[in-house]
Formats: C-alpha cells, structure tokens, sequence
DNA sequence: AATGAATGAGGTTTCATTCAT
DNA sequence: GATGAATGAAACCTCATTCAT
C-alpha cells in the first residue's frame, strides 16, 4: 500500500489497467461468469496481480461495469457538447445502445437486482444520470422529445435497446427497428414525418415560435402554443415587461 | 419403460411437473446458474430425481426455456383467435413483454448466443415463430402494422422491451413507455393520431375532421360531425372570425 | 421367498437366467463396473427384478464368475471323458485360455485380491479345482506333463494365457504363441521335439516303462526310473507279491 | 508460465512428483478406479493441486501408466547393455513381468481396450517397443529366441506373464512357472537341454557331458570335466560296473 | 510488487439401493 | 412378483481466494 494515494509505482498502476482491460474483452466475450484464471492469462499477469487490484471477483465487476458507464458518459458528453438537443439525445442513445449490444452480459447485470448489487449499479451511475438528465433536458427545451419521457426512463431504453439488438439476428435491420421505436419518443409533427431522423426531423411546415421561429408542433388538441417551449414563452414575457 | 409413450407412472409425471415448476421459479428468481441443488431442494426431491427426468443441467434449462416459449405460443393462440388483428398483435407484444420482463434471465439465454446453445432457442421456437408470423400477417393485412416490419423482428422486440421492462425502475411508467415505443411500429396516418390505441379502434373509414383531418367516427345516428372534436370546432371558428 | 425351497413360480426362476445371462454379456463387454441399470435394460427387466434375484451388486457379480467358472468346469469334464490325458489337459487349457480371453475382465477379478473379494474365487471354485486335479493326474500318470507343475499353477497359466491373448494386437498369432509357452510344460524328449502337439507329442525314444512300456524321460538328475509312474510301480509290485 | 519449459517452480514440480508417487501407489493397491480424493489425500494435498498437475484422472491414469512403462524401458535398456544378447531378453522378461505383477492394475488397463483408451498405451508405449526390438533383435542374432517369436508378442507376452503371476498363490512357484513357460521360445538345442537358464548360463560351446549330453562350462583351470555333474558321473561309474 | 501453486467448498453427475405403485 | 421412480452418497472437476516463493 502506498504510504502517499495516488503514489503507487507506475508499473502497479500500468498493471491495473491492463487487468481492466482484459476483464472488460473477457466478460464482453464470455459474460461476467468468466473465471478470474481466464482474465489473469488474458492479461498475461499472474493470479495473484489481479488480486492485488482488484480483491474479490466483485469488485473487479464492479470497476468493468463502471468503466463501461464511464465511456457513455463521456460519449453522452460528446453529444450534448457538439450537436444539437435533439441528435445529441438520439445520436446518444443510438450510440449507447449499439455499444451496450456488444457488451450485453454488463446490461444483464444492470437489469439483475439480484444477481449483481444494486450498489454497483448506483455507484458507477451518479454521472451516467447527470449526463443523461442534461440530455433529456436539453432536448426537451428544444421540444424534440415527448414531455412524458423521464430521465430514469432513458437508462432502461438504452438497456432495452442493447438487448433487443443484440436479440435480432440481424444486424443492420435491429439497427433500423431500434430507431423505429426511438421514433416513438419524439415529438409528432402535424404530417406524422417526425420519423425520420435526417431531413424532416424538424417540427413541422406550420406557424413558428414567436420568439425564436423554430416551427410549432400542431396539436389537435389545447390551446394553440405561439412559443416553442417555457423559456421562449419566459423570454418574450420579460422583453415585453422591460420594452 | 411404458408400452405406450407417455403412459408413465402417473407419480412419475407429477414430480416431472413439480421439478420443472421448482426449476422455473428457481431460474426465474436467482438466474440459470442456480445450483441444481437448489432446484432439487426446492421442488422437494433428491438430486437423482432431478436428473431422472432431466438428464442434464442443459436439458433442464431447455425445459425451463421451452415451457416459457410455449405460454408465450398460447397467448399469442388466444390474442389471434380473440381480437381483431392490430390488437391481437399490440397487445400479444405487451403481454409477452411484461411476462418475459419477470423471467428475465430467461430471455438473457436466447439473447446470448455463446452461454446456452442456440440450438434450445431454435428448437422451443418453431412454433413461437409461426404463431408470430400469424400475429404479424393479419396485422400487416388489416394495415395496422408498418411494412417493414418483418416476423423476425418480433422476438427481439419481446426481448428487448423485456429488458427494459426489468431494468426499469417504475413498472407501470415502464408499461406506458413500452407502449409509447410499439406505436413507432404502427402505421402512420396522415393526422399522426395513430398513437391513441383505444380511439382509433372506433374511427371508421369516412369522413375527416375539416380543421385537423383527423378520421371521424361515424354513428349511426345523429348530425354528422365535422370536427374531430371541441377544439377544432372552436379553432374553425377563430379562423372563420378572424378571417 | 417360497415356502419350499425350489418351488419359485417357473417365470421367476426364468427371470434370475434371464438377468444372469444379461449381466455376463454386459460384464464381458463392459467389465464388472457396468452399472446394474444397464444390465437390467439389457435384461428387459426393471431394477427390481435384479435387486430381487441378486441382493447386492456383488452378489450378481459373485454368480457370474461362478457361472463362468462353471463352464470351465463343463469343459474340463468333457476334455477329461473324451480325450486321452495329454490331450485332454492341454487341450482345455487352450480353450479355456480362449474362453477367458473374451472374458478379461472376469480373470482380471480373479487375480486382483483386492478389488473383488477372494471368497468370490474359493465359493465358486472347488469343483474347478478338483476338475484341473484330475486333468493334471491323469496328464502326470501318462507322463504327459513335467513333474514339477501342479494343480493351483493351472489356474493361473489360464488367467495368464487369456491376459497375453487379450493384450495380443493378433488374435491368430496369440493363439500360436500360447501353445508354445504350454509346450513349456510338457514332459522333453530328447530330441527336443516334443512341441508338436499332435504327432510326436510322445516321450522320447530312450528307456520304456517296464510295466506299460511307455517311454520314459531321461533325466540327468536323479536315479533312473523303471517305471512311468507310481500306479505302474505298483501294479509292477502287486504282480511281483502276488507271483 | 515459466520463460523456459522445464523450469518451473521447484516446489511445483516436487509436488507433481508427490501426487504421481502417490497416485503409483493407490493405484497399485486399489485399482485404477481409486478416487482421486483418495489420491489427493495420500499425497497429502489438496483436490485442486491433484487437477492443477493432472487435469483430468485420464490424464493421471497416463501419466501413471506412462512411468510404469518408462521404468521398463529403463530396465530394458540396463539388461540390453549389461548381458549377452538371450540372457538380456529373457533376463529382462522375467524382471518385466515380476515388476509388472505387483502392479496387476497397470497391465488390465493396457490390455483392455476399452476401459482406457488405447491412445495411452500407444503414446507411452513407443520407447518401449523400441527397447524391446533391440532386445528381440540381438536375440535373434544370438540365436537365442525362437525365430517365430516377434516384437508384438513381447509386451503381451509380459502382461501375461504378469497376469499369471498375480494370479498364482506361491509367489516363488510362479516364478519358477513363468521361467518355465518362456522357455518355450528359447532356441531348441539338440540335447533338448535348453531349459535350464542358470546352469545354461555358464555353459559354453565346448564339450558335452560324456552321460547326457549337456554343455559343460569350461573354466580355465584345474582338470577339465566329463559330466556335467555328480549324478551322471555315478551313472557312468555304474554302467562301466555292470557292464 | 508479482507470480503461480495450493486450497477446499461447491457444482454437476452417476449409480447402488430402496420403495411406492 | 415386477416395475421403475426416488434417494443420496460419492465421484470428478472448477474456481475464487490465499500464500509461499
């Protein structure tokens, strides 16, 4: 043990991570089942090394499945960084989703209560939710995304969506089928095209948002909207209020 | 050996039934790898009669897995025989998914190819697949369904929602967002009204709204409407006013 | 259990041959660990039936070493009766050797102390022993067999000579090399050429018995002997008393 | 894994010498069947180190076999080097089988085909019938063994050998019985004298005994001998006497 | 700090034997 | 008496974990 954290020889910390590497392509392969001798050739280390990093096989699954929700989160901060709210959400998912389909034993365990502590799951998820609240957010102030959809619904939807994937027999086609039913998250247009995801993404053809001109959804029912959302509504209040 | 297969002592037959439901609750609650042992212990029998009737820990999980498929043919049976073709198909999908979503692992054996042999998938899935392409058939015909959606995208989609399902925190707002996602699957109209599952059961074929387009139902008696509804009646007449 | 010994119903008496029959063709093909379930099946029986004819695994096991004991028994009796002394001796050997040969695992119980009890071997074994008796006296009498071999050999030349030939990868040339090693044992002439098992299997062409003219052995130890044996010293004697 | 093959860890390699050791010795005393626990115990290890070494029973079962026949060979090799050419092959022989008796369970296994697979015998069985060519080989030159005996009775002709000895109740008799019964393929000389392998030992190509024939040893000094020992000289003394 | 050998509890499976039908 | 299902001890084998080197 370093008398300094953080202090560890360099070789011990390079060690860490080829472990870590090795047990995430091992489960990826062969499900968190895979024994700890089969990870440690892997890494071309000895037993004991990996038990020196990692002191029980439960941590060691802890710190792969965190890793995995490490790499989303920096993937959905990609997202909200540099595209706007609706693809940085959908992009995001469809991303998340095709990444979670190759590592579907880690979605098994998130999904098992019982089989791996919650614990993991909520430890290694604190970020994962921010990022995702942030997304959702985003999103739902640029009106792309249904108002019933909630942050805790999104982590089950990345879940669902590896699993239907990596269900299918058929790669390209699971891909379009899950876009098919991301589709049904979106915010309709009044000619139904809201579902495609390129070209007619955007509202539709009708009246604009008095504040910012991005087109108003039609709705057959309620008052018709004049702004796209509860901040153009806010904005126009307080330049009439100060004008 | 019996004269006459399936003539077996009938004690015999009522322990098989007992060992299996034992396995099914036992696979359902701690996963496919619970200990044989345990199965035995709970069904109440020593471990060799466990495998008299299954010889193997596969064969038993085949079982296991095969019993689940084969409800899952039975209700779908009755959803074809009993509704009309979108319901039968929307609502077999929501039933299965919410029983897959309590038997989580199994359906974590027929997404992973490498842990149990796809061999059991196929074997049990015979008729699932046909009483799926009967489900998906009428729908298609009745136009209640997208056309690209195809037979072997049924099963992914069952798992898939059964994933979310079981990795969602809230059941009954993980139904509505299940649903929520089916109706990507739907046909589009062109007013985009498709997602009402309950209402557009009883649109006809006729007339459409004048203000939003929407179809009308159509009564037998009374003045035939014109508008889908209040608001639109209401909007019609702003316009009418203003214009 | 009958009343009066003897007095089984004829198709439980029929049913012990039956499963006896079965558990030599199986113990010969399989070795004696074969399991009692699969000699029942080969006996068309249920488990039961065995346990109620044999009351222990050993007990079957027991019976079938008697059982093949017993045929060797047969056959020494018939060899005995139908062939000269030599012959007779000799002769059984071979086909015995033969027999046990298809029959290795029994001879492997027999000479393994251990793994079956010796009480299995005595048991069904007096009457085997006082046939290769007689066998042997008689060989000895007409000098058809060197001195120094003796009963409780023979049985172990058997499980010898089976032991090569099962071990020998040519069945024909096994059968060669054991008639040879026998040969060993037969009484020398001097022209070495008792090997011949038909023709020249006489003694040699020296002195001749005085009292039955067979030819006698030279040896180079030893006072000369006038006489083939002690039946014909005798009978030499009677004569000269009674003369 | 050690950088060069061979030299793994000292304590290691001493405990696979420990189990297979011990392992010689169960197996040698109750059977191949003996349970690995048993094993396990004997060499005063654990379950794991016993499958760490040996990871399966098959493999232990050859590893054992293997060193039983490597000691052989070793022996074989002594004999061929340290004895002329007939006493080198019968020498070894009866060493084989004497060592090959006390480990009756060995010579099952490699006799029966199907108890353990025939793979075993041949893999360890290579040098071993190499060593018993040479043997065979010089032999021949010798022309101290039958022509018709050939390099494929040899091994069998051991294992019977050591079944007939195993077999038989008097380990001394046995062993003067199976000396017996190998002189069956000893070259026949004319004076049918070859039986006797001690005395014949010595003898050399010279003079015969003036009574019977039998080589004489010709020693280089004192006066040279006319019988071949006492008996026939007392037989000849007659003969001159009463002639 | 790293290695890999040792450990032993626990898993799957077999099978002699008992017992309800 | 016959059947074959049930039993459970014991076999083989794996693997998370510890520990000597």
């Amino acid at each position: 043990m370093p008398a300094v954290p953080g202090a560890e020889r360099a070789d011990a910390r390079r060690n860490r991570e080829v472990v870590l590497r090795a047990a995430m392509r091992a489960f990826t392969e062969g499900g968190l089942e895979v024994s700890l001798g089969q990870v440690a050739r892997r890494a071309g280390v000895g037993a004991g090394t990996v038990y020196r990093h990692f002191p029980s096989k439960e941590v060691l699954v802890e710190a792969v499945l965190a890793e995995h929700v490490a790499e989303q989160v920096a993937a959905a901060e990609q997202w909200a960084d540099r595209a706007e709210p609706g693809d940085a959400l959908f992009g995001f998912l469809l991303e998340a989703i095709g990444k979670s389909a190759e590592r579907r034993h880690f979605c098994d365990a998130f999904a098992a209560d019982r089989s791996w502590p919650r614990a993991v799951f909520t430890a290694a998820t604190e970020k994962f939710d921010e990022a995702l609240d942030r997304l959702l957010r985003n999103a739902k102030q640029a009106g792309a995304v249904r108002d019933e959809v909630r942050a805790d619904d999104l982590a089950a939807i990345i879940i669902g969506g590896a699993a239907l994937r990596s269900a299918h027999p058929n790669r390209a086609r699971s891909a379009r089928l899950v876009r098919l039913m991301l589709d049904g998250l979106r915010t309709v247009t009044e000619d139904g095209s809201f579902r495609d995801t390129s070209a007619r993404r955007r509202h539709g053809t009708g009246e604009r948002c008095a504040e910012c001109g991005a087109r108003l959804d039609i709705r057959p029912t309620g008052r018709p909207a004049r702004y796209c959302g509860a901040t153009c509504r806010q904005r126009a209040r307080r330049r009439r209020a100060s004008g």
